[in-house]
DNA sequence: AAACCTCTTGCGGGAACCCGCAGCCTTGGA
DNA sequence: TCCAAGGCTGCGGGTTCCCGCAAGAGGTTT
């Protein structure tokens, strides 16, 4: 079994490869990378069986890099290990997660022997093997009353960037009141309320847009991460309707 | 010597205390805490000389623990030890570091030998050890022309929070005025341009408040924990000023 | 088939924001 | 002493946002 550890502390790293070195016996190869880009570099090269990968990277994120690799070799079992089980995490994986494929999200706060349950279940066994706390953030955004739907979150990560209801219109190709509609569900979902949220003169102590915004971060909806994110396929976007307009 | 530990990844903490135990000779107790509320507590009772300090950390940053235990004992030396340079961090250190006191900023991607050096030059020599590249972050900021003022950077922290202009004058005590001013100087310093972010039918594309937020977020001038410690700020002074309104 | 739900869209108005203009202070030099 | 620089403030107006009301489209349940 050919393995990849994509991580770039220099401690987990070491402490990675020891841990997969003593647990899977039929370990043939074992390369290490620092980066997302260079786990996305390394898994072409070697096409590894099995990855273990950190979220959190400088050049591109874990989740980035899962999705080079998942659409290169959709076979590809990857266990992601990682500090927070932030919902922007959380809903970017199961999103890219190809059909049938076995993963697993562990936490490094875990114990050690989680993580090797978590190795050999993932690795060996292929099942998917999820953290009971990554477990309850995914069934909070299933679900449709608490979580936020995808238009929702859409329109949260845009406000985020900083666009105004327009620029959200035409990049998703839908009218100025709609923007504002789903603006208004997500603000109730957040639970932001105008007629609450009043000063003693009567006026209002939140922008309900900012807040939003610094709400979701409270709540880990969304992170710095995948605001850069955000903004490189905006920017990306923004390139390309600018030519064709041209 | 005393030397307390505050650190909440595992594999980082046991690392720094073999590190501490190998490289200063002379340490008689050895403390360790998985969190800046327990740093507190354990630096009140064991009153260390000195402390290895991580700065991201559940419950309360290292830049808050610092401030709390520095008003304590200001002799205390603290050898701030973090993943990043992010201005937030940079900045809110400078501005609790008591006069005289000697501390050092290093970077988790430090070879283990400038971390050495970094112990015995602030915990024996009582030198103030910075990194490289936080130096330069640092003077960034004290920079006039390129770094944001104080007020400027108050500023930004209250919209990020989602404060109305109204909200911030009655907090910070000066006119709705005064605040768009100040939001107007920090707009200009972040580069946004309302004339020239037009699109082709000549609408703004960016909402400049939520757009200054997204910067300082990507250029690391705040970051998802210098939210959460100014919601706690902010809620303080909510609180109180509803009493006294009452 | 009817009732229902969800999402989208237009209209309209009040609130909040952005910012140019201009006058007022304080501060720190020439 | 006088002047210049920079921050604070009021005024006014154009833009953007927030949201209630209501109508229609498309899919689901009964």
């Amino acid at each position: 079994m050919r393995i990849l550890i994509v991580e770039d502390d220099v401690l987990h790293r070491s402490f990675l490869r020891e841990v997969v070195e003593r647990e899977l016996p039929d370990v043939t190869e074992l390369t290490e990378a620092q980066n997302g880009d260079e786990g996305i570099a390394l898994a072409a090269k070697h096409r590894p069986d099995a990855i273990v990968m950190d979220l959190q990277m400088p050049n591109r994120t874990g989740v980035e890099a899962a999705r080079a690799i998942w659409r290169q070799e959709p076979e590809t079992r990857i266990l992601f290990w990682s500090n927070y089980a932030d919902e922007a995490y959380v809903r970017g994986i199961s999103r890219i997660v190809p059909p049938g494929a076995s993963y697993g999200y562990i936490l490094k706060s875990a114990s050690e022997d989680r993580l090797k349950l978590a190795l050999q279940g993932v690795f060996v066994e292929e099942q998917c093997i999820i953290d009971r706390t990554v477990r309850g953030v995914q069934q909070r955004a299933d679900d449709r009353l608490q979580g936020l739907t995808d238009a929702e979150y859409e329109v949260l990560i845009d406000i985020a960037l900083g666009l105004t209801d327009r620029t959200i219109s035409r990049r998703r190709g839908i009218s100025l009141r709609s923007v504002q509609s789903r603006l208004q569900a997500l603000y109730e979902k957040l639970g932001l309320d105008q007629d609450t949220d009043r000063d003693p003169d009567g006026a209002a102590i939140y922008n309900s847009r900012s807040r939003a915004v610094s709400i979701a971060f409270l709540r880990r909806l969304v992170n710095g991460k995948a605001i850069e994110a955000a903004e490189l396929d905006y920017q990306t976007w923004a390139e390309a309707t600018s030519k064709t307009a041209t």
